[in-house]
DNA sequence: ATCATAGTCGTCTGCCTGACGATAAACACT
DNA sequence: AGTGTTTATCGTCAGGCAGACGACTATGAT
């Protein structure tokens, strides 16, 4: 039976961008201004058209690349250099969230250690690092006061469904490494779960914690005294992906 | 500007189902025969296109009653009919997935009870559930010796994300209650947990701590012994969705 | 009556966590 | 050089929870 191209309806399919860093102590998203309409000079996630010969993956690794610079850490190449983490979030759908025409986007979920300023298409005033509080904020701004918020199309939601995600997963793995450059401290790596759940840990206690977690944590025996304080060890990741017993977020 | 069609490739989006329940002590699954090239006579997961004015998650609610009947359980609605869980699982984009074009699945995952034996367009010969270690075994079959695997396409890949996904969420969810009648027993939740883990589980010890979960289960007052044995008390889902601390999953 | 089956309540031990005291090693002052 | 500040690291203790398992209860089957 040939097949019918009047069949089904076509859809447009883009891959959409959550990329989180950790940036003076806030956990914060990739955002780029829209150049044309609709939602012109509003903020958005990046993201763009998947192509005829790509896969999902691919494109959103592509459309990683594009905006950051970022390789992403491929598992399968251990002695690879420092990469992103980058995995499915969700896909959108709704038959109305982009008034040109039906969009079905797959966002991605990217996470990256503290980069340099961004770049999109070499204009770096239409690319920025904002707080999510900021982003997902009723009228949010930037420190320059510029508003930042509320963001173009239903990106708002595909953030907050991001950040939630990974408000999670690195409660259960080893994720939060991804946050860190190639060699960190554990002070460091607490600074990270702090600014992702927004709130204090006990140093101690969690010094403990993925200290005492077999293959969490490789010390590479080199100590650095960035942070201020006497020298702290440094420390690359473990092999582990699954940390058992879990993190456990504090209560509210 | 006016949108240019020419700008972007043209998909097909379709939703797949990955159907669980648990019958006679096995996580099975709801498998239906294609009856079309590709893959003709081989059996698949439920799915279709997503119309032109429908959100994802409608069209998978769609397909959802199409095969089976059931309606989805709206948390909104608490008084409301027993109903099957869904929620929205990954989505698969591979260019090659489908030799006619290219197509885009958005897959699903939905928990159900143990119904009666499905019905696909009234054509009980061609749905099944079967279980899930047949349908993802090399050359798995059914108990009347036919052949089920390998499922067409990518749906073993799809099958399994989604068996993985309802493995772990029922550790940290009430999830489990989802595979249960409106009214069940705490012995009928073990072995909902015992057949989706494959794992044997202290009677003892799952006792006291599903009911010493707040929120997770609520008495009925009722009594059955349906199971044999004495009498046991009757359970409805509590308002919790959150286990907290998990339900741990025995380790190899 | 006896057995088999399933449900329910307790006990004990070990592990993990949260709270927090104490010490160590750097830097910035004076 | 001494003092204070900062961060890192080690240790202790009590409470909670899970795994192992004994004991008892209430039904149906033989």
């Amino acid at each position: 039976m040939p097949y019918d191209p009047s069949a089904f309806p076509p859809f447009a399919v883009t891959v959409d961008l959550v990329v989180l860093t950790v940036r003076r102590h806030a956990l914060c998203a990739l955002a780029v201004r829209r150049g044309e309409p609709p939602f012109q000079g509003r903020w958005a996630l990046p993201g763009g058209f998947v192509r005829d010969d790509e896969d999902l993956a691919q494109a959103a690794a592509r459309e990683l690349a594009e905006e950051t610079g970022l390789r992403v850490h491929d598992p399968a190449v251990p002695a690879q250099d420092h990469g992103a983490h980058l995995e499915q979030l969700a896909t959108y759908g709704d038959p109305k969230r982009d008034p040109r025409m039906r969009v079905v986007s797959v966002a991605h979920l990217a996470l990256a250690p503290d980069l340099p300023a961004p770049r999109a298409g070499g204009d770096a005033s239409n690319a920025r690092w904002a707080p999510v509080d900021e982003l997902l904020q009723q009228g949010g701004h930037g420190r320059d006061g510029e508003p930042v918020a509320p963001l173009a199309f239903d990106h708002a939601q595909i953030l907050s469904d991001g950040v939630e995600r990974a408000r999670s997963k690195i409660e259960y793995s080893s994720l939060a490494t991804a946050f860190c450059p190639p060699e960190f401290t554990v002070g460091e790596l607490r600074r990270v779960y702090e600014a992702v759940w927004g709130v204090a840990l006990d140093p101690r206690n969690f010094h403990r914690k993925v200290t005492g977690t077999p293959g969490f944590l490789v010390p590479t025996g080199g100590t650095t005294t960035r942070q201020g304080g006497r020298p702290a060890q440094l420390f690359r990741a473990g092999g582990a992906t699954l940390l058992n017993p879990p993190m456990l977020r504090p209560e509210v």
